[in-house]
This record gives structure tokens, sequence and C-alpha cells, in this order.
DNA sequence: CTGAAAGCGCTTACAG
DNA sequence: CTGAAAGCGCTTACAG
């Protein structure tokens, strides 16, 4: 009852029912100009505000959206987050936030999900298991992978077009004049690390280019200790395509640390083009990921499930573009 | 109803009486053991979870804690959301994410805040006016704001001991030599700037040092064209405070940029020991914000004032301490 | 357009 | 320990 004031009350006053009370404040409904203006002047002098559980009672709908997220450290995701936040609340939808130290998102956080019957539920860099999806579809809750995707495709996920990216990335770096190159890849099993080195793969062998691939973790220190352990080798490649921006970061550190010049002795390009990239000190040349569009996809998605849920099952993929700076 | 699954059917199949279902699920009462196999046997078969919804609205409590926060761009911030939601979830709390682009938290924020009946909330980097905290109040919804206060203390704040930290601020670079200092700002009217700024310019007064102020934003471009300023303006500072961390890269970059070696010819020194004041291209000398210390502060108020709201006001301030590295 | 009433899924005195 | 019943604050047929 929040405060203890309750519909009840506001209808007192007004001296009209508690259905009209509720009439003017669920909108849709039929009310006289003047019953409305009599229980709005109620509900102001008492400072009434509708339950939002009750109401999710009885229509068994929630205004509310799951956000599951992992990476909270790499800039990439608080900005998803505030876009996220942004679009949902002119909705009229609330986020509830759950972080998960995991990879995978564990029980525990879907139960808590479940227990506040959310209305969607968007992922973003955790992965979940065929069971937590099924959990979700037996509840006919809408959910979205976002900026990952996985083998069996039996959900809705939105992403860049990865291979598109990284082939034109391939393609942009050969043009470029490297022929000795190294992938630095993101967490493995991460869909996007994946695909990323696939069409870059894909692109060097239809060249009969060999390249090196480093397994590191997407974030700043994986990429500077990959970037070391590299130099430390003496092979210095003529380019670095890191998985995405905060690890190329490091790479570009570790790299400055030893006096390798970029863009004249190494080439290094990342992927996603967070707001750091573009600082002066690193000048990330970088594969700009539409976040906005791929917000706006997912928005629209979860929306049209939570009126009618068909269970469509898709894959949107958005092109993203190279942005052109200094490090290549 | 999530699922479709309530308690009345776990009862059913279980073949006790509802209110036996809710009081195993519901802990404190006594059940016996028997009973309470049985229905949990009949719960896992279902996959029943009780609704949150009803739940909240009988008991007139929520497990949900409001967050308020604006600048998801300061690494800071995102830290702190992480913490927050990571001590919650382990209370069994889950947290409802608000942002705002205002400086002032918005009406309709509240409002839905208050819609959810919260059982607390926290306002991290955004402003608000006296009518909200009375708003809360009134709703005996425990609030504290971290990382901020305000003049008329009549509420419950957590934050760093910014003066101290200042003084000693102060104090080190005197130490060091540094006597034409400047004072970057964050955002005006921010407790932690002024705070930090007083602190500072008592020490420097008491030295009858004059330093001069150059008010900015908290953000990365503030710093970057404020040093730009000073820059060309020709009279280069012997130290820079930086009024955060974030703030400070900009600074340095711009430093850099200009060729103005860093700590030989002007020294700088932050504020909140982000990571990326560790990142080797930086290696900031800042001053560290004891997050963790300042987040349990936080929750155990909280907490406390959701086991019996006592209106409690105060503000604790943490001591923080100085991170020592390559700018100074 | 409006009111009285049923019911959403729970918790919790109250008896037994 | 257990069940029947009341009631949390709403929405929404159903009559009028």
């Amino acid at each position: 009852m929040s405060n203890g004031i309750n519909a009840r009350d506001v209808a007192k006053l007004a001296g009209v029912s508690q259905s009209s009370v509720s009439r003017v404040f669920f909108g849709g409904a039929s009310v006289s100009e003047k019953t409305r203006q009599k229980v709005l002047a109620a509900a102001e002098e008492l400072g009434y505000v509708p339950n939002e559980f009750a109401r999710s009672l009885i229509t068994n709908k929630t205004r509310l959206i799951g956000l599951v997220m992992k990476g909270v450290h790499n800039p990439f995701y608080p900005q998803v987050l505030k876009e996220f936040t942004t679009h949902f609340k002119e909705l009229g939808y609330s986020v509830l936030f759950v972080h998960t130290n995991h990879d995978e998102i564990q029980k525990e956080d879907i139960e808590m999900l479940l227990h506040y019957n959310v209305a969607g539920v968007i992922i973003t860099d955790a992965t979940l298991s065929l069971r937590v999806i099924e959990d979700f579809k037996k509840n006919k809750i809408p959910l979205v992978l976002f900026n990952r995707k996985v083998e069996e495709q039996n959900f809705f996920s939105v992403g860049t077009n990865n291979l598109e990216a990284s082939r034109h990335i391939a393609d942009y770096l050969l043009q470029k004049g490297c022929r000795d190159m190294v992938y630095v890849s993101g967490a493995r099993n991460t869909s996007t690390s994946i695909e990323r080195e696939r069409g870059f793969s894909e692109i060097l062998a239809k060249n009969k280019l060999p390249y090196k691939i480093y397994h590191s973790n997407y974030s700043y220190d994986g990429g500077y200790h990959t970037a070391k352990t590299i130099i430390q080798s003496g092979e210095i490649p003529s380019a670095f395509f890191v998985a995405n921006d905060i690890m190329a970061l490091g790479v570009l550190d570790a790299l400055r640390e030893h006096s390798i010049a970029v863009p004249a002795e190494t080439k290094v390009i990342g992927f996603d083009n967070i707001e750091m990239a573009a600082w002066p000190i690193y000048n990330l040349t970088t594969w700009e990921q539409p976040i906005s569009q791929m917000v706006q996809e997912t928005v629209d998605y979860i929306i049209s499930e939570i009126e009618e849920y068909t269970d469509r099952i898709g894959n949107i993929e958005i092109n993203g573009r190279l942005i052109e700076r200094k490090t290549t």
C-alpha cells in the first residue's frame, strides 16, 4: 500500500466508487470528465500512487524487464545498459538489473526473474543453458540474446553482423599491405569472438595467407598480456585484429611500452567503437557496433512479444562500419 | 501467475492445504518434515515459483532496491552498480535500475520507485530536491545518497572523506615542491567537487599560496578541453589536482599532445582510483575511494532501516588513501 | 458512465 | 502441526 493511501481512500474523498478510481488510473476505460476531475483532485490531495503489485497480480502482467549483464568493466556494456533503460522508460517499463559473475547465468538469477514474472528478458554477455531458455519459454517470457548467439538457434538474438565485419577488416588490412597477421580472440566460446575469427580467417585463407590466433578474454589486461607475450616471442606481426576495443587498448599500451610504433611497425584494429577508442592517446581504428539500432530491434521484439507471444525465433544482424583512425 | 502454477495446484498434488504450501515457501513457520517433503516434491514436479507480487501485496514488503544513476560513462559508477547488485543479491534483494539523464532526478523516476514500493533507494550521482526526499520519508522508504551529500543534511549519506583526502593531496603536492597549482573541478554544485576544492584550498591558504580553479564536468572531454585551455593560456601550473580520474585522464592526454612531460614539467593527481588509472600508459597518481566499504555501509543502513524504520540521519565518511603512481 | 462484486495468489491470525 | 477463511489493492466482467 505504499504510503497507506489506496484507491478506496481516494474514492471516498472523491465521492465515487473505487471502480471509478481504478478506471481513471488504468486508462482505456470510459469515465466522465467530471468524475475524472474529482478523482484526480482527490488523488493529488492524498498523494495516491496505484500499487503496481496489486495491478500485476490481477492483470498477470508486469512492466519489468530483466537485463542480465556480466562485463560491466567493458564500457560497451554500461552504454548498452543506459540505452535499454532509457528506451524502456519511455515505454513505461522498468529494468531489473541482474549482474552475474559467472559466464553462465545462474539458477538463482533465473528464479529471481521468474519470481518477478518479468515481461521480458535481455541477456547480454552471459551464456545460458538450453534448460534456462526452456524455463522462459514455458512461462511465455520473451527472451533475447543481445550481442551473443548460440548454435542451436531456438530463440531470438540481436547483434552486429560479425562475419561481414571481420571479412571487411581482413580485406582492409590486406589492402594496407599486411601479410602476417594475428587475431587476438575474446573469451573462448563466445559467438562474437568465434564469428569475428571466422570471417577474418576466411579472407586470409582465400588469399593463402597464414595467421596466428592468440586466445584472450575480452579484458584490458588480457589484451595487454597477450601482446606482451607476442612481443617477447620476437615476432611482431604486421597487424593485430583484436576482438574488442578494450583488449585493443591493452595491446596498444603494451606496444607503446616496447616502443613499437603504430601504425608504422604494426597495425591494430579493434571492435565496438567504445568512447575510449576515440581518445587522442589511442585513436584506435575499429569497427563500430550500431548499439542504438541493436537496442531498438531488441526493444521492438520484446514489446511485440509482450503484446502477443508468438515465440518467434530469429537472428537479427545489423551492419556496423569501419571507423578509420590512426592505428592502421 | 507466472507459469500458471500456483500454490493451490501444488497443494492439490501434495494432498495438503494451500496454507501449508505457503508455510513451506515462506519460511519461519512450523511445518512437519513430512509435509515439507510432499510439498517440495509437488512443487518441483510442477515447477512452482511463488508469485512475488502476491507476496508483496499481502506483506506490504518488497525485495526491490531502487538504484538511481546518471554517469555510466565514468567507470566508477558501473563498478558501484556491480558491487551493490552483488551485495543485495546475497541478501535476497533485487535491484531496479533507474538511469537519469538529468542532473536532478525526475518526477517520473520517483513515481516509478513509489509504484513498485521499493524497500530502499540509493541515489548515486544525481541530485534530488527536498520534495523528493520528503516523498520517500512519507512512504517510510529508506534512502541513501551515495557519494553525494547536501547542505541541509536531513537524510543519510555515505561517501569518502573528501576533506581529509584533498588536504592530504595538497600537502603531498606541496611537499613535492609544487607552488602554483590548479584545481579542475567536477560538475558544479556537486558536493564531492566542492569539498575536494575546500580541503585543497584550505591547505594552500594556510601556506599563503594562490591557486586557480577551472570548472569542468567530471567527464573525459571536460578534463581534456580544460587542460587545452590552460595550456593555451601559456601558464602551465606545477600541478593539477583534478576532481576525478576520468577527467584526469583527459588532462594527461592533452598534456601529452602538447609534449608537456609529466611529472617533470607538471604533475597530475586524480580521484577515485578507477581501473584505468593503473593502466601503464596513464599510471595516474590518485586517491582511492574505498568503494567496497562505502557499499557495505550503505547496504547495512538500508537493511537495518528495512527491518525497523527509524529515519536515522547521518553522514558516513570513509577514509580513502593515496595511490602514488607516476604522474606526481 | 457507474457501482457492487468476484477474484488474482499469496500470508497469517484463528481454531482445532 | 494444519486447514478454512479473511484480506492485501487492484481490474474487469456484469448489471443497471
